[in-house]
DNA sequence: ATTATTTGTGAAAGCGCGTTCAGACGGTAG
DNA sequence: CTACCGTCTGAACGCGCTTTCACAAATAAT
């Protein structure tokens, strides 16, 4: 039991009068930053754990050191799809004792920016941004102050990292398998066109049409934007245009619930009458009904790879992250077809 | 457009030299920490917009000063109930020029105090608890060394502030919605039974029941966990168990889904055979086969009022929160039953 | 053996700001 | 005109830690 939050703080300059040194050498020997005489470390170890001490971030970070904490930068966090990552991000980094702060971007670059001077102005160790909507050249400055991680974005720059999760092999995946079951005719609902995630997919669905030697049609295509109420309107729009499809590949598992609902109410039976197959694989995805199948992503994973390569990247390491390739989870939305 | 991210850093002693006067004067100008001639209170104010200074919260923080941060731990970052509370806190913390930090209690009460002494330590200016799960005698003790606004709880101290969330009047509404529309045997999930929010909604669901002369029958109930799976399994057992009912009320959005596809997968029509009901009304509810009817409460407005409280509490104001009672957001899995 | 190099270490100077503390100033009361 | 009070202000200290800087001790080079 520890009786919390009121303990009479602790503080370096404490440890090192009880082991006996100076509070450089215990700052040393916390940070690594010089070479300590043996017997010394042990004493201030021991001390360490005999006062149950605990640095100061904020000391920390003002003596310009570590802030301990890294900013977040995400779109919007009200999206089920980054929800997983950021909470993969936040145990990761608090398990390093690294805080995490999050901040919302919307998409606009302008709010990006002010996001990330605020970041800054926090003095933050790293900064993460989950799908930035800033140009690469202002990342690259950016990476020059500070260290990154960008996802979805190649950024070359040695203290940067991209955590490439290009979302295209998985989208094509998800058309050839549409087209494996016999699909011929598999219509797309887009996400928002100026999302680079979203611009992949819909190059994938055309690049697995291509390899079958189905030509592209752009009837079959609307657009939605990521939300359950996008894909809901956009497959009206298709279905009110007379649009003849067997399938539907939606760009996200959202668009893919509203679509849905929306061949539901039409009388169209899943997956009887049109097959559907959704992307991200978010947790709700499973229980739709009938259950999605969908391009799954573990997005924990991402977040994860985040959080240790912005803790290498800080630590002066190199990270060199891998993310597992998008796999297919086959559920209940999807069924051979034959003319 | 703004050049940022490498500005050289101005300083409050930078200031104090534009404009002529001592850094104290500055900082007490800033703060409002005391009065000032008004040629000087001009001047700075003049050379702080010129410089375009900000104040380094970090030093401020060290100082002893405000850390323009507030804590906020939550349950699990990736519950899509809470999600729209926390963009609407980030939002309305970020306009205020704070940071939120976001941490994840898990449920545990060591994770929380683990938390809430992480929070401690970074000098966060105020602490934010959602449904916390301490005993109130702890939370009664960190009031006192922090500000601290917590929901789904009765706090009473002066520098707390409890932002009354009791799911109790939103369930027996739900519930007494149900037998308005006739029906006498209605099913009920719970939450965890060690939640305090899941305890208040069984409870105002057998309070409907009482109000109408109902007598409350436990085979009608099972145990989920907050989750679809939960609501899956609980269904199932439900059935299983020869129980009859012609409604369910499950303890929230995602139990309600899971509730869906059991029902769905044995054949039974939703609204036609049982209807169902949920709480939360969580995004998605609105595009589920066929769209729920739900308890709906604002939870944008829960984290924006835990968010002014918080702020207010900070600035040594007594906040009133005031939050709008739970509605029904009725759509199409209930419907009125006549035997 | 003496002079150069390494280590290992403490004292002290900040980091940027808040906050006493003591004094300067203008003014009212004796 | 001196005594006293309230307002306003700057110098100086401190928050807890990192980081020179300088110096002593230990080792290597001449």
């Amino acid at each position: 039991m520890n009786d919390a939050s009121i303990r009479p703080e602790v503080t370096l300059e404490m440890v090192a009068r009880e082991a006996g040194v100076s509070p450089s050498t215990v700052s040393r020997i916390l940070n690594g930053t010089a070479q300590v005489r043996d017997s010394k470390v042990l004493a201030v170890q021991a001390a360490i754990s005999k006062l149950q001490f605990i640095p100061n971030p904020v000391a920390r970070s003002l003596a310009g050191g570590r802030s301990m904490s890294v900013g977040v930068v995400i779109q919007s966090i009200d999206s089920p799809f980054y929800v997983e990552a950021l909470a993969a991000m936040e145990k990761s980094l608090f398990r390093a004792n690294y805080s995490a702060v999050f901040v919302s971007g919307h998409w606009r670059p302008d709010d990006e920016r002010r996001c990330i001077n605020h970041l800054l102005s926090r003095r933050v160790d790293g900064i993460i941004l989950m799908t930035s909507c800033l140009p690469d050249q202002e990342l690259v400055q950016l990476s020059r102050s500070t260290p990154l991680v960008v996802t979805g974005r190649k950024v070359a720059s040695a203290r940067a990292c991209s955590l490439d999760v290009d979302s295209t092999p998985g989208a094509r995946l998800a058309t050839e398998y549409l087209i494996g079951q016999g699909h011929q005719r598999i219509a797309f609902i887009t996400g928002p066109s100026d999302h680079p995630d979203a611009v992949q997919r819909f190059s994938g669905y055309k690049a697995g049409l291509a390899a079958h030697r189905i030509p592209f049609t752009a009837r079959l295509v609307a657009e939605g934007n990521y939300t359950d109420a996008g894909g809901y309107a956009a497959t009206n729009q298709l279905l009110d245009a007379g649009a003849k499809f067997t399938a539907v590949f939606a760009a996200n598992d959202q668009t893919a619930s509203g679509a849905l609902l929306a061949l539901h109410r039409r009388g169209l039976r899943i997956p009887q009458d049109i097959s559907i197959v959704g992307f991200d694989d978010i947790p709700s995805s499973s229980f739709t009904i009938p259950p999605l199948t969908t391009v799954h992503r573990s997005t924990g994973a991402i977040g994860t790879s985040a959080a240790d390569a912005i803790l290498e990247l800080i630590d002066g390491r190199t990270p060199l992250p891998n993310l597992a390739a998008a796999t297919l989870a086959i559920r209940e939305s999807t069924r051979p077809w034959s003319d």
